[in-house]
DNA sequence: ACTCAATAATTGTATATACAATTATAGGAG
DNA sequence: CTCCTATAATTGTATATACAATTATTGAGT
């Protein structure tokens, strides 16, 4: 069954950890989304309210630091939750903006918390395979 | 320093799966993105030239989930791949497709090797933080 | 006060990713 | 052979992600 293939192309697709991180991310991500589904929120969005929740004064590069995200994409990810009224983005001196969980927000982290305990629970033997 | 976060808050934070592997895989992205910039890949790009050199026989669906990617992704892909003269897929009775490797995609291939070992060599201490 | 460098955030553009819906087709039941 | 179902792939649409370029704004040095 096993067939000739490049030894280059084998080596790489044996060992590349980029690849399998990248797997094990969409196999959890797909677990999380389904498990989220039921309140409306994919697991990104969710973690980016978590973020928002955890974050010290609300500065957006603080909460893109925390995520690893670059400032771009947290721009891109607040206006989707700005939009669904989850948070809100004031500025202050101009420069500066603030990201703060709405009441609705902070309710659908609680609505979601069970959902996700679900979905963690079983985490480790989606992201193997 | 602690602030008083909300205590679902603060466990989701601390715990969260999905979110950690997502800011793996984001981290090793930029990091292999890197190293292969030199040749105009990106690292989804070199992993599905890969798994189409792996592949028995090329064709899509066996292709999508060597990789676990939703059929329609690799779709994407391979167009992409295809733009750059790298794969061709041809069509065999009309609803089965074969993915191959031009000699360009080989080159290709080749040439990056050594950018990803580099890349590869590092990966560890990426992926912590 | 004025200029310039450093910082904060957004917008433009391109790839990554998946779900739902669609199209096409091969294979089996009758 | 015809019809139905299961399978293969693509397209529509929405979010995820980042880099480069742009805009705005603060602060440092003179």
């Amino acid at each position: 069954m096993t067939r000739n293939v490049d030894p280059i192309i084998g080596e790489i697709a044996a060992a590349c950890k980029v690849t399998r991180a990248r797997m094990a991310a969409r196999r959890l991500t797909r677990h999380y989304d389904a498990a989220l589904a039921p309140i409306g929120l994919k697991s990104t969005e969710f973690s980016v309210l978590i973020a928002v929740g955890m974050s010290e004064d609300g500065r957006l590069s603080d909460i893109a630091q925390m995520l690893d995200f670059d400032p771009s994409t947290l721009t891109r990810s607040l206006s989707g939750l700005g939009r669904k009224g989850l948070v809100t983005v004031q500025k202050a001196g101009h420069r500066t903006r603030f990201a703060e969980l709405t009441a609705k927000g902070k309710a659908k982290i609680a609505e979601g918390h069970p959902l996700w305990r679900k979905a963690q629970a079983r985490a480790d033997d989606i992201a193997g395979g």
